[in-house]
DNA sequence: AGTGTATCCTGCAGGC
DNA sequence: TGCCTGCAGGATACAC
């Protein structure tokens, strides 16, 4: 198996890099980008469901019947979910969880993929009419798909919260959003319904590059460090973007050299390293079931006071 | 209502 | 070498 997945380059590029990335917004944002140039447009022939337990609360013949012969309209995304609009007014929603992704193999590595077995996290197959095939792959099945009517799409996301990249977010649309809880900042920025697309790589590293420790109370937070919260959000969700998309044209072209923003993690799993900032010893903690790494020195317990 | 916790799943790392 | 255990995480169900 391991030979065989060797004589592929862009399986084994699949399988090694990309699997281990946590999706979240920027990873979804990059997907979309990378599928709009390839998909749009394209009419899905047949869809095969691998896994039952992939689809949202639907059995698969009936997903299949909503899906089945409709055209690939525009891709949007909302947090970390992706949106697929189908034509006749239907949709799809994909939520990733923690290892989804959606490949789209073009006719000639659809045979490679089969022959070097990566097939086996394969949970729905979309085969289209040029001949490709979107996959949407999840090595650890907790990603979901749904087909639904375009006018419940907005019903199905109603729950999420503001938009880190949408215009409408700023410093005040944060406070906002995470000021009454009584949670600490860093678990509070994983709840979805308040911050979508934001998870727990990203949630670590926007509190260093802000200098808020993660166990702050929201209620204590004062104006500047939410100023300073807001914009390392879009900075840090911004550059993930990048170096994704630049890690998807590597995939594209594999002869490219490796990106990505995990080469780029500050905290995030570097406990016991030192900070790049100011040479203390990143730490560790748990938080609601969660680990969050932070750096002691340039994010204390208590604001800096400049009073 | 708001908050905390167990659960799902799979691959991998570490211990023995 | 190989087995066992614990861990990682997003979303959700459920308990308090």
């Amino acid at each position: 198996m391991r030979e065989a997945a060797q004589s592929c380059r862009i399986c084994l590029r699949i399988s090694g890099e990309f699997q281990r990335k946590m999706p979240e917004l920027p990873e979804a944002e990059t997907m979309r980008r990378y599928l709009s140039r390839l998909v749009v447009g394209t009419v899905i022939r047949q869809v095969e469901v691998l896994r039952q337990g992939s689809l949202k609360g639907q059995r698969a013949d009936e997903f299949r019947r909503l899906v089945q012969g409709k055209t690939i309209g525009s891709i949007g995304r909302r947090g970390k979910a992706l949106i697929l609009e189908l034509s006749e007014g239907m949709g799809m929603i994909f939520r990733l969880g923690m290892s989804g992704r959606l490949i789209y193999h073009p006719h000639a590595t659809a045979v490679q993929s089969a022959e070097c077995g990566v097939q086996s996290h394969d949970r729905v197959i979309f085969c289209l009419e040029d001949g490709g095939r979107l996959v949407f792959q999840d090595l650890r099945g907790f990603g979901k798909v749904r087909a639904m009517p375009q006018q419940e799409v907005g019903d199905e996301l109603k729950g999420l919260g503001v938009e880190p990249l949408g215009r409408q977010f700023t410093w005040e649309s944060l406070e906002e959003a995470l000021r009454r809880t009584k949670m600490p900042v860093k678990v509070a920025l994983l709840d979805q319904s308040r911050v979508c697309g934001v998870g727990n790589i990203y949630a670590s590293e926007i509190l260093h590059r802000c200098g808020v420790h993660p166990g702050r109370r929201p209620q204590d937070l004062r104006q500047e460090e939410w100023r300073k919260m807001a914009l390392a959000m879009k900075q840090v969700l911004r550059e993930a973007i990048r170096a994704g998309g630049s890690s998807i044209s590597d995939y594209l072209k594999p002869d490219g050299s490796p990106g990505g923003y995990q080469n780029r993690l500050r905290v995030y799993g570097r406990e016991g390293k030192q900070c790049y900032r100011c040479g203390s010893t990143i730490v560790r903690i748990k938080q609601g079931g969660r680990s969050s790494f932070y750096c002691p020195r340039c994010q204390p317990v208590r604001a800096v006071t400049s009073d």
